[in-house]
DNA sequence: CGCCCCATGTAAGACGTTACATGATTGA
DNA sequence: TCAATCATGTAACGTCTTACATGGGGCG
């Protein structure tokens, strides 16, 4: 049973604040996470998926005069989960059709999984990038010119993406070494 | 009747060249167009919507040996729909929700609208980028040094792309002024 | 009282995924 | 002949979109 990107962008929200549906919808309408829908019929189904496979869990709230009002925390199990979702290396796939996944997946590590985990992320990253970064270049020698400018110019803000991305990567693998967490070696001497 | 991005991605490869069904997940397939999926089970159903909307028709192909095969082309009417596709503004949820769209609609506009509708489209992208990157840096402050290593990071990274991707359309701009393409001025050139 | 916001949900339909099915042609 | 590839499709299933429905609570 898979569980889709909404499902994981809900179960990484719920682990950093437990929250109501309406609260995740208000997120996702205000926030930059705005890729996802705040649509009713997309958050309440979704939400009731996850508690059906346990990975979260409704306390509906009554203080006083409180509105009745469903706060879902993670459960052990859904933040299993949600560590094997984010811990998984990156692949070609990841890459090509799923960046802003790979962004989302890690903006959780540090609190899902720990710094050491979000190193390990970022070099697992690191490696994926380069040779498709490549393979992207190695494309558009292919192609040859006959392209029209436009399409030309498109791919090439294709690779320049990916160019920034891996700076990026490299500077926060820099970022977290300033802060004394290196790459964890299978020997294991860290920080 | 609304067509998905699919269904532009299919007219913009059609109207650059009349192809199968077979051929369209090939080039899905193979190239850096993997974002779309190339199971016939998407790609089929897509093209017969099209064909009953009457922008696209396909003719069966016979030479001697050949096997059944159905060439697609686009009509005067999917061209146009295509057309105005890619000429629409560029709004914010264009750049919060499908960027990878925008590039794809730049990539097939000077050979469906002409290069004067690319100059359009990347000044219309510019001005929606300048304050889309300004209400990032503004999220940003406004959250403040609260979150976590990699959230902060995260984030930083989406600016970035943003900020690359402005980059990127400068260029562009004035790789079609090189080429003698200014901006088509009907009100004045000012921004 | 009427109106708007909070808060949750459901129903119909469109779309994509996965898996299966079909048949023709080429090459070993 | 047998397998692989070409080429097209369909069926079941799950999810998202759009729109509607419901009801409590604060406020003027």
């Amino acid at each position: 049973m898979q569980r889709t990107s909404l499902g994981y962008a809900l179960l990484g929200l719920l682990q950093e604040n437990p929250a109501s549906g309406y609260d995740v919808r208000k997120i996702f309408s205000a926030t930059s996470m705005k890729s996802y829908s705040d649509s009713p019929g997309a958050i309440y189904p979704a939400l009731a998926r996850l508690e059906k496979q346990g990975l979260v869990r409704g306390k509906i709230e009554q203080g006083s005069g409180l509105r009745r009002r469903q706060l879902f925390h993670v459960t052990p199990k859904g933040l299993g989960e949600l560590k094997k979702w984010i811990c998984r290396p990156i692949t070609r796939d990841d890459l090509v059709a799923r960046q802003p996944e790979i962004v989302l997946r890690f903006a959780f590590c540090d609190k899902a999984a720990g710094p050491a985990a979000s190193v390990e992320f970022l070099h697992s990253l690191r490696s994926a990038l380069a040779p498709y970064i490549d393979s992207l270049h190695q494309e558009m020698e292919s192609m040859g010119k006959l392209m029209p400018t436009s399409a030309r110019l498109a791919f090439e803000g294709g690779i320049r993406g990916a160019e920034g991305f891996l700076t990026w990567t490299n500077d926060a693998i820099a970022t977290y070494e300033k802060l004394g967490f290196a790459k964890q070696s299978t020997k294991g001497s860290a920080s």
